[in-house]
DNA sequence: GGCGCTAATAAATACCATTCATCATCGTCG
DNA sequence: CGACGATGATGAATGGTATTTATTAGCGCC
């Protein structure tokens, strides 16, 4: 059947990492708007300027769509907090920088964030991807800062590193749910002082002496670590006021 | 037009009550092994022994299937865990209580436990439903602990018995995920014991080295170095953070 | 300036949750 | 004891959406 002979498809040729960064763009917008299920491949199609088919000329299906905006998203944040990082010392501090900037990271992206505790790390296959070796790396910088704490001194030594990290990440994934669902809000700092201080201590009156000397201690690290937050000194402010 | 007259509808009638249990029996099921998204409606009927719209006269949608599957599990685990609980004594073993039957339960139902973080709790109206309140009151039992051990005198006063709420529960949650995705065993005992360790003494090293008071005194010079390096800079803003 | 190669398109397909028109069964009442 | 109305139950239809496919259009090469 001969419809429309007249009416000329038009056709608009790109290379293909602009479609494809066109299309990731698009698609970061809509899983953001409307989360994974509700994001309809039309609807991103639609925003990047293609068809429905042109995308599964670059992407395989929804989901591996999904994955490579949430690994572009979490390699763009993990370069933009190493550096920082590397000028941390002490475990105090270091513990508490990696907390706030997680923290940080949620508040920033709540979006992102549930996208990837939600649809990314519940899936068979995660093991094995490049997100999880991403997200190692990034929970690794807790494992080492608690080696070299016991290493120091610092820390217990019967401590597990490997449990530390999922006492930490946990807390602050379970802590946030809420704001993640769009309930109410946080502060990023405040909180990070909290869980650092808790992690840190304890729940425990030590044998010594209940020293009063001890929450004046606390307080005055706590202190610190705020006013070097001012100061810029160790958690900045990391991607939002600098260029990536 | 009448097809096939012939043909007689084979209908068995029952109570509601029975039809509403095969067919949460039959979901449970299908949830528990395919999970929500690769659940079907059709083979949820046909193992109930129904047809697919007979499903829709008990339950709105599949959401609320499931969330009525899940509902009732955990409503039976809640009944179970709560009479022992009450004989426990002393606040860490009342903890390692509350640890040990989280982690059994997730190791006994780990395809529902599943459902219930990855499906049930991001949901936006999970604050408001019944699953919500049950699991309030569930995890409620651990901050009455604390605010209990720390009446008692053996908990630091100054923690947040929220905060260890989201501690004990988010540090289960994600030591359990890879067990969650089919990957590997844990043993709930042992975990138990660990965490709870953890959660009690903290991380620093406390009163055990030789003098107590050398180390507080020694993280006093510490912060008032970096009070020192840090000076000049105007305080952080609001911020009432002290260490809880 | 034609020719093939491949990007891009638009329509077709497949799969499911959900809805709907119709039928069968049961208790009740004449 | 037999019609009858209410309602449980059915199976086919509907609608929405990811994915596939057949077809067309633009670019580079000779």
């Amino acid at each position: 059947m001969p419809p429309r002979s007249a009416l000329k498809r038009q056709v608009n040729r790109l290379p293909p990492e602009r479609r494809i960064s066109d299309i990731m763009a698009a698609a970061k917008q809509v899983f953001v708007e409307k989360g994974y299920n509700d994001a309809l491949i039309t609807d991103i199609a639609l925003r990047a300027g293609v068809v429905e088919g042109s995308i599964y000329r670059f992407f395989a299906n929804k989901r591996e769509l999904l994955v490579k905006v949430v690994e572009h998203w979490f390699e763009e944040m993990l370069r933009d907090d190493a550096e920082q990082f590397a000028a941390v010392r002490g475990s105090w501090n270091q513990i508490r920088f990696i907390v706030y900037t997680h923290l940080t990271s949620i508040h920033r992206d709540p979006a992102l964030s549930r996208l990837m505790f939600q649809e990314i790390r519940p899936a068979p296959d995660y093991r094995g991807s490049h997100l999880f070796e991403l997200n190692r790396a990034y929970t690794h910088r807790l494992v080492d800062v608690v080696k070299a704490g016991i290493a120091a001194g610092e820390l217990r030594p019967e401590s597990s590193p490997n449990l530390v990290r999922d006492l930490v990440f946990g807390c602050i994934e379970h802590r946030t749910w809420a704001f993640l669902r769009g309930e109410g809000d946080f502060d990023p700092a405040e909180m990070a002082d909290a869980i650092t201080n808790l992690v840190h201590h304890g729940l425990a009156l030590g044998s010594e002496p209940a020293s009063p000397m001890e929450s004046v201690v606390a307080r005055l690290e706590t202190a610190t670590a705020r006013l070097e937050a001012a100061a810029g000194i160790a958690p900045a402010k990391s991607s939002s006021s600098r260029p990536r």
